[in-house]
DNA sequence: ACCTCAATATGAGATATCTCCTATTATTAT
DNA sequence: ATAATAATAGGAGATATCTCATATTGAGGT
């Protein structure tokens, strides 16, 4: 982790600084530093105590959640403009999650010890925050129902046409079957079924959509 | 449902007319009145605007997410204090959701549309709702992470011990099925288990908890 | 260049959970 | 009260998904 001056940054990136004073008021941006953190870095550990309300300002993260059996599931993706740690703004108790950097991140670092009190009588940003939290309950939500009530090969349908890039779909298989919720073996075995089903074609260590209309049918039905 | 003017509501029921009063603005509170709803009545529809913002003061309810194939997954209990159509306050897109009353219920009716602005610029309520919104959160998270880690099994151990009183255990399967996650079927055979195992013993519709320590074991333990 | 660890791949067998069917009781509505 | 509907109960068979074992390949560190 590198801590950069909040001003040296600002030169460099001046819109996305805009954004952030939009964000937070001037009396906490005095406070604010930036932190860089580099490919598979910790930005939040679990069951440490969390310092910093971060902003993503650049990079892409994800969020596991600690269970007392010591097994991790990863929860949610995150990407700019998001917030890591906003809970412990509005006192929750312990910090049960990780959050990790999937690439180099950039995050601004506001100190909650100093901040806190300011930040929750600015009603501006009480009220982006509340519609920020509100977003995320949603987005949670309609992740886990997902989970429930969809089985393996349609949420593994959905998170590949949600992530595709030109027809392309390659990511770790370790972090997708965490984040779809099923056995590694389970996901090259599904892999393996779309396939044959004539869903996907495998290039290497790529898979390319060779079917989009049977693969979203497929997202978003149980058949 | 029925209406009633808040003012005859208030002089019945004044400890819970305190309380309101401190979570809403006054100006607000001039345009609310109490709703009433009986049993299984629909107090939010899926697919419907949502016009008022709900607090529930008396009974319980549930909230069901209803899926674009028709399922519906039970996916929170309310109680007393909570919300119902918070995320409308905040913009959030269509309502997905079936909110039913599983017994008679009382709420507070705020109307959406003169009380928002209102609202939106409190900061007493805007800071205590976002805490509430970040509680929500986490509750459901966890939630949802305990469906995703833990089997059947263990979902229902915990959710027995979360809702038994003086050792007994007694509510509708359908809706413990939907809570926990599982087939009703599944949950008839896992109750069964219970029984041969020692945990639960079973009394006309009503099971009673034989051996709570075991159970809470199997409820936090995977085994 | 070599070692180590993480990621990819696949087989075989176990089991948690589902679907569909069919009765028997409660509850609710007419 | 009687019909209609919802809840309880369990059988039989299918399958989605897991666990464990093992081999190969790729990437990062020294």
């Amino acid at each position: 982790m590198k801590k950069i001056n909040l001003k040296d940054y600002a030169e460099n990136f001046v819109d996305i600084y805009n954004d952030i004073q939009e964000t937070f008021p001037k009396a906490v941006l005095h406070q604010a530093f930036i932190c860089k953190f580099s490919s598979n870095e910790y930005i939040v550990r679990f069951d440490e105590d969390i310092q910093y309300l971060f902003l993503l300002l650049d990079g892409r993260a994800k969020i596991y959640i600690v269970h007392e059996n010591g097994k991790r599931a990863l929860i949610q993706f995150l990407k700019k403009d998001e917030f890591i740690g906003e809970l412990s703004l509005i006192e929750m108790e312990k910090n049960i999650k990780d959050v990790v950097a999937i690439n180099d991140c950039a995050c601004l670092a506001v100190p909650l010890v100093s901040s806190k009190e300011h930040l929750l009588n600015d009603n501006l940003f009480l009220h982006n925050f509340s519609k920020y939290l509100g977003d995320k309950l949603l987005k949670r939500t309609d992740h886990y129902t997902d989970m429930q009530d969809y089985e393996f090969k349609n949420r593994l349908a959905k998170y590949i046409l949600q992530i595709e890039h030109d027809e392309c779909f390659q990511k770790k298989h370790t972090e997708t079957a965490e984040y779809v919720g099923g056995s590694y073996r389970h996901l090259l075995y599904t892999l393996n079924q779309f396939h044959e089903d004539g869903l996907l074609e495998k290039k290497g260590r790529k898979y390319f959509i060779i079917n989009k209309e049977k693969l979203e049918r497929l997202s978003s039905k149980k058949d």
